[in-house]
DNA sequence: TGCTAATTTCATTTTATTTTGAAACTATTG
DNA sequence: CAATAGTTTCAAAATAAAATGAAATTAGCA
């Protein structure tokens, strides 16, 4: 029949259309979780399980967003080189593949997002210290012990993310 | 001179103040990167560098927020166990200290918030996986691949939780 | 080079989050 | 048990974040 190959066709888009859908939901969930707005997680998502690199109006027409959403969306997602863009011959469009080795995904996110506020933190306890130092208040023990403490929080978090690197080697 | 000893003191006041502000600064940063409101940050700030624990109209004195801010905010920092209540004879208003034990916080905060995401992600990834396998759509090597990363990001997730507990013991 | 498709920018609108404080509620104490 | 200090709740206001889309800009093509 011929009508069956159509068929059959027909359902495999709708196995296909599914896991977009459950790829969306995940990374809306995911980015947000990393403070990433919702147009960033369904941009990628979609991208995530897209078999050809998309360009900016089908990734528009797919999600429904705006375009203005989108650009700023793939923006940021370059930006953290979560995408990168492929060249399509023929077309004049930028055409968008999701980056799906998340260890380069999180490495970058890390050193813009975490490393600038373990660093301002490692600032803040020498200021710390030389405030304590200086002008010897009561409790001085009390300070002394949360500032200690303070400052194993920024050694281990300084440890814990060559771990989470090397974690994420997978 | 009789006024040196009250200048020494006025020192030690500012002293404390100063370090007061540097702790409300880091945990407002801190707690917004966990996705927390600013005001909550800054009751767990002031509590980390108090040496007595405050009752809630001195906390919302000293960092001059509404009463159903530092309401909500102690209810939340309790909920994650970042506070508790201290007993002061004699006055019938609570207490609060921070709780300065970083590890028991954090795991807190990672049950509540990460291993939700962590479960339901599984669920997901299983749905996928039989719809990829019920209806066999073109291109599914490539399904099978994004499917199988998923499913590492998701394993190593679930290691890196122990470890980060472990790391935090300091 | 001029034309046009593609993209970015950004002022405005929409939506979501946080704060506020008065009213309701609770618990202590005289 | 009445009075009141202390606390919570929650509707409304304030603020912050994100999305929109028209105008401006950029870049590819003839």
């Amino acid at each position: 029949m011929a009508s069956e190959a159509s068929f059959k066709s027909k359902t495999s888009v709708s196995a296909k259309r599914e896991l977009e859908i459950e790829s969306i939901d995940f990374f809306v969930r995911m980015m947000s979780l990393l403070g990433l707005p919702r147009s960033v997680g369904e941009i990628y998502g979609l991208l995530y399980f897209s078999p050809k690199a998309l360009p900016m109006d089908q990734i528009v027409a797919k999600l429904d967003i705006s375009i203005g959403s989108a650009s700023q969306g793939l923006k940021t997602l370059r930006s953290i080189k979560a995408v990168r863009t492929a060249y399509v011959p023929g077309d004049r469009r930028d055409h968008y593949l999701a980056e799906s080795e998340f260890r380069r995904l999180f490495s970058t996110f890390i050193k813009d997002e975490i490393l600038p506020h373990l660093e301002s933190a490692k600032d803040r306890i020498s200021r710390m210290e030389k405030v304590l130092k200086s002008e010897s208040p009561e409790d001085k023990d009390f300070y002394n012990i949360r500032i200690e403490k303070l400052k194993r929080l920024t050694q281990a978090s300084g440890r814990l993310l060559p771990m989470l690197a090397k974690l994420l080697k997978l």
